[in-house]
DNA sequence: TATTGTTATACTCTATAACTATA
DNA sequence: TATAGTTATAGAGTATAACAATA
């Protein structure tokens, strides 16, 4: 599906609704940007951005995460980290270690081998991001970026 | 899963990668909206985006749409459309007529009950987007809307 | 009783491919 | 041959709920 003529955008048919604009726009360059992102994972590593996303939060916690500490990184149920977690485990990149003081829990950790995969990924990842952000200078994304902030908060607030 | 400590900016572990940060801070505003406009709309509706944005398609253009138009134009293939069709046709909100010079097309068009039925949801659904970007002054909406256009003249650029 | 993790199940959204009727 | 639409199937990705083991 690549492409198209049309997208999201074209939902709105006047020229008000500055807000409403707004949302069609930003919605449809990031799902443009996620999709590119998708494509790549699949296509160069096989994998898929939960996959992805599971090794990163591994990657920022050397000594391991118990699975409802993904579960609440990554904003998915428990169930669903079970079913990654066991992929990535037969793919030997990650392992369950008994938990120390609760025997009701796991910890999991990258394996030396997830670690090398994840580190490869991650570098080629972010080549990616650079080169999509591109249309955009420096001063612009930090732009963006404090705006995004501001938006994030108000989200926050309004959105428990 | 609302009240999350946590999200898919918290994947970052250093302070450089300006990109990369900003890609997941955009990641996660959006798909924070979008949860919220999902959820919304089931809520109160009892209907889902792509459904909606068949429906905003419709509204857009009086005198219908032919099956594969709207496949262009919500970037889906052909038996998305098919079923999102047959389960708006089953509500009444829309109905198939046949093509006057290609009897192999259909011309999908909303019922009266159909455009009475969304403009309502319309309405309700940018009330929540202004709400959810009240964030930003108008004066920040245009700045980012113009920046969002610039970077999308990019994305069409880079990833045909 | 509450919590951790697993299992089973189901639903939405999407794609691909085989099929039909027509052009 | 090519196109419009349908059908069937598959696979992500997600949620809910019942369950076992442990706290």
């Amino acid at each position: 599906m690549s492409g198209m003529e049309f997208d999201l955008e074209s939902r709105l048919s006047d020229d008000d609704h500055q807000a409403l604009k707004l949302w069609l726009r930003l919605l449809s360059c990031t799902t443009r940007i996620e999709d590119q992102i998708r494509q790549r994972l699949r296509a160069d590593f096989g994998t898929t951005l939960p996959r992805f996303d599971l090794l990163a939060q591994l990657e920022r916690h050397p000594d391991g995460l118990a699975m409802r500490e993904l579960s609440k990184r990554l904003m998915v149920t428990g169930g669903n980290v079970t079913g990654i977690t066991d992929q990535l485990e037969a793919e030997g990149l990650v392992l369950r270690e008994t938990h120390p003081d609760d025997r009701r829990s796991f910890i999991v950790k990258l394996t030396p081998q997830g670690l090398r995969q994840f580190k490869r990924m991650a570098a080629t990842h972010e080549a990616w991001i650079v080169e999509l952000f591109a249309g955009w200078t420096p001063a612009q994304k930090t732009q963006v970026q404090e705006l995004l902030a501001q938006l994030k908060t108000h989200l926050k607030d309004n959105t428990p």
